[in-house]
RNA sequence: GGGGCUGUAGCUCAGUCGGUUUCAGAGUGCCGGCCUGUCAAGCCGGAGGUCGCGGGUUCGAGUCCCGUCAGCCCCGCCA
């Protein structure tokens, strides 16, 4: 080997050093964790990433290694080989998994020195974002990242186990091909060789695994990566991974089967956590009437109680009005709360009012039980009986009452319920909900464009019992789509697809499609359904929001090596970025800003 | 496209009412010295700042106002 590239090649690693290996000689390599130099003694944590070692430079035993370890510093690449031995008795560090023993160094080199790193994973504080992002290669040797990036591979690896063992084959799909039926921003991507045409980058791979399916695959899965042009969250990045999945001559139940079990072993094998199964389900309509949102939180009760026919005809008009002009009542019950202070009241209120709501009714349970509110004075015997019946209210209870137009009473009392469940420590640590919700509906009326849109896709299948309405009132055709919800969070969305052409038709009809747009579009699908497509269905969990979800991260970028920010920008490589002049002209692309100040 | 929070030393932050012996500060890191059992080593010393950037108000701005840039959170959008 050549002069210089040669070097003391490690036989160990640093992690796994404990009593078993006292005596023997190993050679380390690692980044110097920290050094403590006693003006004799220097301690070096070494530091891999299967864990940390102490090693002890003594002058008087090995003076050319003590000599090195004076001029390493932090994060410096080192080789050591030295003799594994028992610490003095009193030094142990119980901290450390290696901390019973030391490695007592003969010979060290400096494999490469480094910078001082701008920050540090050992400082106390929390290095600023923006700091991590720009080093992302420094933040990635932190323990917290390392130990997401490893639960990240287990998971993916597992879901490949498993969903190999379940006869699943793994194709990957293209990243250079058409847009994609989804609703989002494509990022696209010009041609050379074909100038003025564009690829897209999939928003998915929902029409090619629907290939799949006709090229008589059965069972496919891919880890894809899905691209979407819209703006970011702490859960949305511009590409984030999905377990795509889709299988033929398939129900609902079966794929509802396979995903359960996935997770099931997922949960088991990378935290030990134990998800029950099968799940429970309950319908979008339900979800929406109980919790007024299509992903409820399941870990906490707090149902939402309708009071609208109780309150139709209260003295009380904020009630009644509301009811007349087809609004709703509703409110939740949230119990032992009645001592709340008039503050933490309208603090609610507030917050209530931040989520559309106009305003909030509180009504304290007292003994009796009677209710005390600024409002009670409005409401009669029976309403006030009425009330506390539903509500099945008891002395010391909080009820906390909206009315309001029904989208707004859902979405505001759904805000408040979970910010209840945070203030009442209503949530369990550890505690995994998961919940099918079933039977979205097909379409949702855009106001704006006064036109019908797909709520999932135009490629989902309606339930059977409403393919009637689909001519007489297609707003009330429920799809067989499915979404799955953990702890309040949508991890996965699917269905079950057209594979007739006669349904389709009526669907791209109603969505407005013409048959000249959806031959440009989708023609190439269409065309393969007329050659023998098996009825099929499939779903895509976020393979993102998954793992932090496993790893109990609050945040997508956590779980990613090399996330984006809220602008889509990569701070450590600077792109996107200006493209070359030269490669614009072989594009014939012409680069037009808007003019600046 | 909109709302909110943040921006002061390499990093994390404090900086009160606009001034005066707190206005360029602390901790940590860094550099140097001492130190043979530390593991957040310790002790002593030192270097280090365009207070994000631009403009304005004022006798005077880290501090007030306007604009702008960047990061984060949210709404819209989207999964």
């Amino acid at each position: 080997m050549a002069e210089g590239i040669a070097f003391l090649k490690r036989n160990c690693i640093c992690g796994v050093l404990g009593m078993d290996y006292v005596g023997r000689e190993v050679i380390l390599n690692g980044w110097v964790n920290r050094r403590r130099d006693h003006g004799g003694l220097i301690f070096v944590d070494l530091r891999d990433r299967s864990g940390i070692v102490q090693v002890v430079f003594d002058p008087s035993h090995a003076p050319e290694a003590h000599a090195i370890a004076q001029e390493v510093r932090t994060e410096y690449v080192l080789a050591v080989r030295g003799i594994v031995r028992k610490r003095p008795a009193g030094t142990e560090n119980p901290e450390l998994p290696t901390g019973e023993v030391e490695v007592v160094a003969r010979e060290a080199e400096v494999l490469n020195p480094s910078e001082t790193p701008p920050f540090s994973h050992q400082d106390r504080t929390q290095t600023d974002e923006f700091i991590r992002l720009k080093y992302r290669y420094l933040d990635l040797r932190s323990p917290r990242m390392q130990a997401n990036l490893e639960l990240r591979h287990l998971a993916a690896q597992t879901v490949r186990a498993f969903l190999t063992e379940e006869g699943f084959w793994e194709v990957e799909t293209p990243i250079l091909f058409k847009p994609t039926p989804e609703g989002a921003r494509d990022y696209l991507v010009p041609s050379r060789v074909s100038p003025g045409n564009f690829y897209a980058l999939p928003q998915s791979p929902q029409t090619l695994k629907q290939l799949l399916m006709v090229a008589g695959v059965e069972k496919y899965f891919q880890l894809a990566r899905c691209l979407r042009d819209e703006d970011l969250r702490a859960d949305r990045q511009p590409e984030h991974t999905q377990i795509d999945m889709e299988m033929s001559f398939v129900e609902p139940d079966d794929i509802f089967d396979v995903v359960e079990r996935m997770l099931q072993r997922l949960f088991q094998e990378t935290i030990g956590a134990e998800l029950k199964i099968p799940f429970e389900r309950i319908t979008y309509a339900e979800a929406l009437r109980r919790f007024g949102t299509d992903k409820p939180d399941m870990r906490f009760p707090l149902e939402l109680v309708d009071l609208t026919d109780l309150v139709a005809n209260s003295q009380f008009q904020v009630f009644s009005r509301t009811v007349a002009s087809g609004g709703q009542v509703k409110g939740i019950n949230a119990k032992d709360c009645a001592c709340y202070t008039r503050s933490q009241l309208d603090n609610l209120t507030d917050f209530a009012k931040q989520h559309k709501a106009q305003g909030l009714v509180w009504l304290l349970v007292k003994e009796g039980p009677v209710l005390e509110s600024p409002v009670a004075k409005f409401l009669s015997e029976e309403e006030q009986a009425g009330l506390i019946e539903r509500f099945q209210a008891r002395p010391g209870d909080l009820l906390l009452i909206v009315a309001d137009q029904p989208a707004i009473v859902a979405e505001s009392l759904d805000w408040l319920r979970r910010e209840m469940a945070r203030r009442m420590g209503l949530i369990q640590p550890g505690a995994w909900k998961p919940l099918w919700v079933v039977e979205f509906p097909m379409f949702a009326w855009n106001e704006e464009e006064k036109r019908w849109e797909a709520e999932h896709h135009p490629f989902c299948m309606p339930h059977p019992d409403d393919l009637d309405l689909l001519d007489t009132d297609p707003g009330r055709v429920r799809a067989q789509s499915y979404d799955l919800v953990i702890n309040g969070v949508e991890l996965a969305s699917g269905s079950i697809r057209i594979h007739r052409r006669d349904i389709q038709q009526k669907i791209f009809d109603l969505l407005g499609i013409t048959p000249e747009e959806a031959e440009k579009r989708f023609g190439f699908l269409l065309k393969a359904f007329e050659y023998g497509a098996p009825p099929h269905g499939g779903i895509a969990p976020g393979f993102d929001r998954l793992v932090m979800m496993l790893a109990g991260e609050e945040n997508i970028r956590e779980v990613i090596a090399f996330p984006k920010t809220q602008r889509a920008q990569c701070l450590m490589s600077g792109a996107p970025c200006e493209a070359d002049p030269q490669a614009l002209r072989e594009l014939h692309i012409k680069v037009e800003l808007p003019p600046q100040e």
